[in-house]
RNA sequence: UGGGAUGUCGCCAAGCGGUAAGGCACCAGACUUUGACUCUGGCAUUCGCAGGUUCGAGUCCUGCCAUCCCAG
């Protein structure tokens, strides 16, 4: 059996990569290049396929004996992930461009890349679990609570899903350094990423800027009844459930509760008004490949690093879902990723509208 | 111009003779394969200005300045 290991650079794909050949796998080693780090008017540094990265994930192929392939997806990347993150921003939504990225690059264009090269199977270093159960394959939660990452895999398919491997679905961040740092890999001792990784120092605004050549309008702060607070730099710095950078100060800290590009408006409001029972998720992925017809109960993450919160979830008509939880949630945020777990299983998700 | 009130960190605000609370904002760090949130730490040798009383004044006295309110 032959695999394609999506290589980034950094410890989680190296251990990935060393695990499939320890199983007996036959293992192609690449890293796509997603991106140029000009164009975001940085230096090639501190990303998640700069040149030094690429370099490190070719060092650990060579060390495993394995041959390593550099993918320039530069263009879909571009596409499907940065010109979407740019659009998110514009229309006042807060994007999760590493949802996209998995979705149309790692499991779409690569998978169709692997299958082109005769590989069986593509292998990331995720932190989350596959397997195939009364019938159908399942996308299941990393055994280390800590680390897991289903949550940015809920697009994934039947097929996909079928021709997948995550060798650290049961490993602990730990293991994972103590085998890189065995095999004496360069990057076991490498910081974990962080970070949008086409805009590695974290300001996304400038990034988009740059972009679209386009300056930054400012408009009202307003309150929850409509009264001029102060002014803003440009809808694009803001997001729901958003405290700092606001510059205004009211005896209490006031937080973004929503975003208004039409009438490029920023509604400010005190923490309590953050919080709301029901969500709208439009577009829904079902994993299972269909759609329940009737309302029932689950869990639900609204954003990545959260505990999902228990839910009645209601199919609607059109694609979409809607989830009342048991207890108001803090700052569902449009633009978002809303995904539904049974368990430890993922049953699918979709962005919050 | 009379009468009243107030002037303490960017904003709000304690303090009432004993040597500047707190909140918000801001900054730094931590956390984090999205944006956020959160957490920890930092942040007025100085109290509108100038004198005076006192061992000692943001706190008392005098004058000036500024702002607000009510008169007119």
């Amino acid at each position: 059996m032959k695999a394609l290991i999506a290589m980034s650079g950094g410890v989680d794909s190296a251990v990935a990569a060393w695990l499939m050949k320890q199983a007996g796998w036959d293992c192609l080693g690449c890293t796509m290049k997603l991106y140029h780090n000009e164009d975001a008017g940085l230096p090639a540094e501190k990303s998640c396929c700069s040149l030094d990265d690429v370099e490190d994930a070719r060092a650990v192929a060579y060390r495993l004996g394995i041959p390593h392939y550099v993918f320039n997806f530069s263009d879909e990347f571009r596409e499907q992930v940065i010109e979407k993150f740019v659009r998110a921003y514009l229309e006042g939504r807060t994007p999760n461009p590493c949802i996209d990225c998995n979705h149309y690059l790692k499991f779409a264009k690569l998978a169709r890349r692997a299958a082109e090269l005769g590989c069986d199977a593509v292998v990331t270093g995720h932190y989350a679990r596959i397997e195939y159960a009364g019938g159908r394959w399942r996308l299941k939660k990393a055994l280390d609570p800590d680390k897991d990452q289903s949550y940015v895999l809920y697009h994934l398919t039947q097929e996909q899903l079928a021709r997948t491997c995550f060798p650290l679905g049961e490993m602990t961040k730990r293991e994972t350094r103590a085998i890189a740092e065995a095999q004496g890999f360069v990057n076991a001792r490498k910081p974990d990423s962080q970070d949008i990784c086409f805009v590695p120092d974290g300001d996304y605004a400038r990034v988009i800027e740059l972009r679209t050549g386009r300056k930054l309008v400012p408009g009202n702060f307003v309150d929850l009844e409509g009264r001029v607070l102060g002014q803003h730099n440009g809808i694009l710095h803001y997001t729901v459930g958003q405290r700092r950078g606001l510059g205004l100060a009211f005896g209490q800290p006031y937080y973004v509760v929503r975003v208004d590009a039409a009438s490029n408006t920023v509604t400010l409001g005190p923490k309590e008004a953050l919080f709301t029972r029901t969500a709208l998720v439009e577009d829904f992925h079902w994993i299972a490949g269909q759609a329940p017809e009737e309302p029932f109960r689950c869990a639900a993450k609204i954003r990545y690093r959260h505990r999902e919160q228990p839910c009645l979830l209601t199919p609607l008509k059109g694609g979409g879902v809607r989830l009342d939880f048991d207890e108001p949630q803090r700052a569902v945020t449009p633009g978002q990723s809303a995904v539904v777990y049974d368990g430890d299983e993922v049953l699918g998700g979709g962005e919050l509208v």
